[in-house]
DNA sequence: GCCAACGTTGGC
DNA sequence: GCCAACGTTGGC
């Protein structure tokens, strides 16, 4: 099993929604390296933390579960969508998504600035400069000092 | 709101 | 294939 972050703006689309939703098509991604972790790597069953990007404070949040595989993403055959784009077809689709299904909340936030303060996580993608990617791998451990740092 | 970092685009 | 220009992300 793998171990995932993904980053949402709460304005857009929050931990609230994803309880509320319970099952959500994370749909929207339009970058090459996170659809290819989303089409390769990713596998139903995979844990995912849920992280609030552009926050005060920004921090992991939640616990979601993908229960699907990659699928082609159907907003970017849309002209109506903010997600539109003309060089993805239903022949030839270049984005995709996957199904994410709510866990749990995490007890507390877990922010940027504590988990920066933790030696284990220093090596994490998300804590390293200038880093943009809106889903990236995370090892079990990582997913694991995270969960207890909402637990303390 | 600022701006550094990074990805993408397109002219050549 | 290079690289300047541009757009976006996201912490602060």
């Amino acid at each position: 099993m793998n171990y995932w972050l993904v980053k949402t703006e709460p304005n857009t689309f929050s931990i609230d929604d994803m309880e509320k939703n319970r099952i959500e098509a994370w749909d929207g991604v339009r970058n090459y390296q996170a659809r290819n972790f989303m089409r390769d790597q990713m596998r139903i069953g995979d844990m995912v933390l849920f992280y609030h990007s552009n926050s005060k404070p920004s921090g992991v949040v939640g616990v979601c579960k993908v229960t699907s595989e990659a699928k082609p993403d159907h907003t970017a055959f849309d002209p109506e969508s903010m997600y539109f784009d003309p060089k993805s077809s239903p022949e030839n689709p270049r984005w995709i998504l996957v199904e994410l299904k709510f866990v749990k909340r995490l007890p507390r936030l877990v922010s940027l600035a504590e988990m920066r303060e933790v030696p284990e996580l220093a090596t994490m993608n998300l804590l390293r400069k200038g880093n943009r990617l809106s889903i990236m791998p995370i090892n079990k451990e990582e997913f694991s000092i995270i969960l207890s740092l909402a637990n303390n």
